[in-house]
DNA sequence: GTAATGTGTTTTTTT
DNA sequence: AACACATTAC
């Protein structure tokens, strides 16, 4: 096969590029995936590449398990096998399965997800005796998680701590590690983190691996942190050739540490880069591309590009006003059916949202329309209650240690052992410094113990040991299945027989449809590798594409897919923008990018929607259209007839859309009131008070309701 | 030791 | 509205 026929010229730079760091600046659909798998494989067949000695880093593993089948497709066979091709965290994982004993970390070691880093956060917080109210767990968390995405460790941290807040933080992080290390645990993070430091620590092993890799390739280079960027640095820095794409106008993840320097400054880190812009846009019509155009424009500091396409200009944009989310979400669905009619399969659709909250409405409409439909992401497999309890017995046969996944196996199924049994065997552990699960086995640490405890505890012993065993020479799949029927698991959810119990079992069962193939797809086919490739599922690697369902989903989880048809929802200022975004620095830059993602995944057709009133932790409160739907030029949009609204007497506006500036001013019925459009009026009602205050005043020209923290209004005379 | 009940918190975004 | 967590009742 040609691997150049089809490429245009600024690609097949790309693609052909020889040796020596190359960046690839990709505007959104001009092809940067196709690039990549052409670039790997042009240099496997044309520069005798040994796969094994390629490393290609993917911001998501559906984009590696692509990549790995799109290369076999252009080289023939199962070519692309021995090519290292995952995430970054996926890769530093496999280096620390491999190397990780030389630094201490266990070849079992536990990946922790959020939950079980708060959990020992908290417990870290309880053992310092910090106030949790003083100290939220989650902000401490997230201190610590942004200091390891600028790689640096508790002590140096420690020694930079420039407030109290940030001092309270390092303490809580020595007795974080300490406790993570104890049990043979590793945060997200960590997983970088380690890796840097045994390349730091061990010039033999980082040795080993720059020499292995001949080429280095990372995708979506704009979204790399700190730490990231050092590990590729490390492992390219024998050969020097580094292949990275990105666009700096698809960054939308700052907040998790990513550095777009990383992308901006890349000349200046390899001075004798080769550049290549990649500006031909193959995906969106004229319309789609000239609007999300004219939306990035507002944003400063951006690697000018010109996108273009030579696509038609296609259909115009909708924006359509719905009521309240319900009605935005009837909408949007009677749209995907319209599509339908036409013509159109389910599965051309996606609809967006900032926040995953807002996923439950348009899954209920949904559900009452009878459309099918997949959510990505929201309540998450892996997360799930009985997902994490089996998880729980295999992550302690993998690692002896793990006393998080102790805790957690021996509550479910109820087994009558509680904190008292508990309490004594940590005091045991403590003095004895052993693990928790070697306490247990030694009768000294359970003197005063009933007997039905002491025997519920060996039985319980005896269902690990035997899942031990028969981990040694069984595939992970085999052992999940036993481990169901061994734990009385199983045998709990059929006793239970609801509804619920049943689905939940299912849940199970599709845990082993998913270990199958993990082992057909990655060839490792023990426990241990599948436990470290679960914890690292992204949400978006559960989107199927081959169902024909609509999807719903987040804007960040969209990111690197395409559809004809994209509904962007939920446009309202304080969700997209979120008000979280407003008071940080270049917050509202990155939701403007955010923006951008979601219009450039759409082919054909892109619809706005934006909601008048919208449900906030349950009740109702008033939302103004998003400033990015001002940036879109008129000529552009279509409005979408407004449905006919139900008898709402009338309809709450805010009346122009400036954010009141200064502090809330109070009005009383009767009192004379000036807004900057309807000029002077009469208070009628006042409801509720502060934020949320609406009130109805009796203008010349109309009697209108207005939300008092948004309407231009003030008191007259 | 466990189930039922109450209460407070939550919503950015995710590997 | 939904969930985690704490308290209470058995």
């Amino acid at each position: 096969m040609d691997l150049l026929a089809d490429l245009n010229p600024p690609q097949r730079e790309a693609v052909t590029h020889g040796g020596g760091p190359l960046l690839v600046l990709a505007g959104a659909g001009s092809g940067k995936t196709r690039v990549l798998v052409h670039r790997i494989a042009y240099l496997i067949r044309e520069h005798a590449i040994p796969p094994a000695r390629i490393v290609a880093v993917t911001f998501t593993n559906k984009a590696a398990h692509e990549m790995r089948q799109r290369i076999d497709a252009l080289l023939g066979g199962s070519v692309a096998r021995p090519i290292w091709i995952g995430t970054f965290h996926a890769i530093c994982s496999r280096i620390l399965r491999i190397d990780g004993e030389r630094i201490g970390v266990p070849t079992g070691f536990a990946i922790y997800d959020e939950e079980d880093q708060r959990r020992v956060i908290r417990d870290s917080l309880e053992a310092l005796r910090m106030d949790e109210r003083r100290f939220p767990p989650a902000v401490i968390h997230a201190m610590i998680g942004r200091a390891k995405d600028e790689a640096l460790d508790a002590g140096r941290y420690a020694a930079r701590a420039a407030s109290f807040l940030e001092e309270a933080a390092a303490r809580v992080w020595r007795v974080y590690q300490e406790r993570m290390r104890a049990q043979g645990a590793l945060d997200f993070d960590d997983l970088i983190g380690e890796v840097l430091r045994l390349f730091d620590d061990h010039p033999d092993v980082l040795s080993k691996y720059q020499d292995r890799f001949a080429q280095v390739l990372v995708d979506e280079y704009q979204d790399t942190n700190h730490a990231q960027y050092l590990l590729v640095r490390s492992l390219s820095g024998r050969h020097r050739n580094i292949t990275v794409v990105g666009d700096d106008d698809q960054s939308i993840y700052k907040w998790r540490g990513a550095n777009v320097r990383n992308i901006l400054e890349f000349e200046r880190d390899y001075p004798d880069a080769t550049v290549v812009t990649l500006a031909q846009n193959y995906r969106s019509s004229k319309t789609i591309l000239a609007a999300a155009h004219a939306v990035i424009q507002h944003n400063p500091h951006r690697h000018p590009k010109d996108l273009w396409t030579a696509n038609d200009p296609g259909v115009p944009i909708t924006i359509h006003e719905a009521g309240d989310g319900g009605e935005e979400a009837r909408f949007v669905i009677d749209e995907v059916r319209a599509h339908l009619a036409s013509g159109g399969r389910l599965r051309d659709g996606v609809i967006l949202y900032r926040t995953n909250a807002q996923s439950r409405v348009l899954e209920e409409e949904c559900l009452k329309a009878g459309v099918p439909y997949q959510v990505v992401g929201s309540v998450r497999f892996y997360e799930r209650k009985e997902v994490k309890d089996i998880l729980a017995y295999l992550r302690l046969v993998a690692n002896p240690s793990d006393n998080l996944s102790l805790r957690r196996a021996l509550a479910t199924p109820r087994r009558g052992i509680g904190d008292v049994t508990l309490g004594r065997l940590a005091a045991y552990a403590a003095a004895a410094e052993c693990t928790l699960l070697e306490a247990m086995r030694r009768p000294e640490a359970l003197q005063d113990t009933p007997r039905a405890t002491t025997g519920a505890l060996h039985a319980f012993l005896k269902v690990i040991d035997d899942l031990r065993a028969l981990s040694a020479d069984r595939t992970a799949s085999q052992v999940i299945t036993q481990a169901l029927t061994l734990t009385g698991y199983q045998q709990m959810l059929e006793a239970e027989a609801t509804d619920d119990a049943a689905s939940r079992l299912e849940n199970l069962r599709e845990l082993i449809t998913v270990a199958q193939e993990v082992e057909e797809s990655t060839g490792e086919v023990g426990l241990i590798a599948f436990l470290q490739h679960l914890a690292l599922v992204a949400d978006v690697d559960t989107y199927r594409d081959d169902l024909d369902r609509v999807t719903l989903m987040t804007l960040h989880s969209v990111k690197g897919l395409e559809f004809p048809v994209v509904f962007l929802t939920g446009l309202e200022e304080g969700l997209c923008p979120h008000a979280r975004a407003f008071d940080e620095e270049g917050g509202l830059d990155e939701e403007r990018r955010l923006c951008y993602v979601g219009f450039t995944r759409a082919k054909a057709r892109l619809v706005l929607t934006h909601a008048r009133s919208r449900a906030i932790f349950g009740s109702p409160s008033i939302s103004v259209p998003s400033r990015f739907l001002d940036e879109i030029p008129d000529d552009l949009l279509t409005r979408a007839a407004p449905r006919p609204v139900e008898s709402k007497a009338l309809s709450v506006t805010a009346g122009g859309r400036s954010h009141r500036r200064g502090p809330l001013v109070h009005f009383d019925v009767g009192a004379r009131v000036r807004h900057a459009k309807f000029g002077e009026g009469e208070v009628l009602e006042v409801e509720g008070e502060g934020e949320g205050t609406i009130v109805t005043v009796r203008f010349p020209s109309a009697v209108k309701r207005l939300a008092l923290t948004y309407a231009p209004l003030e008191r007259a005379e």
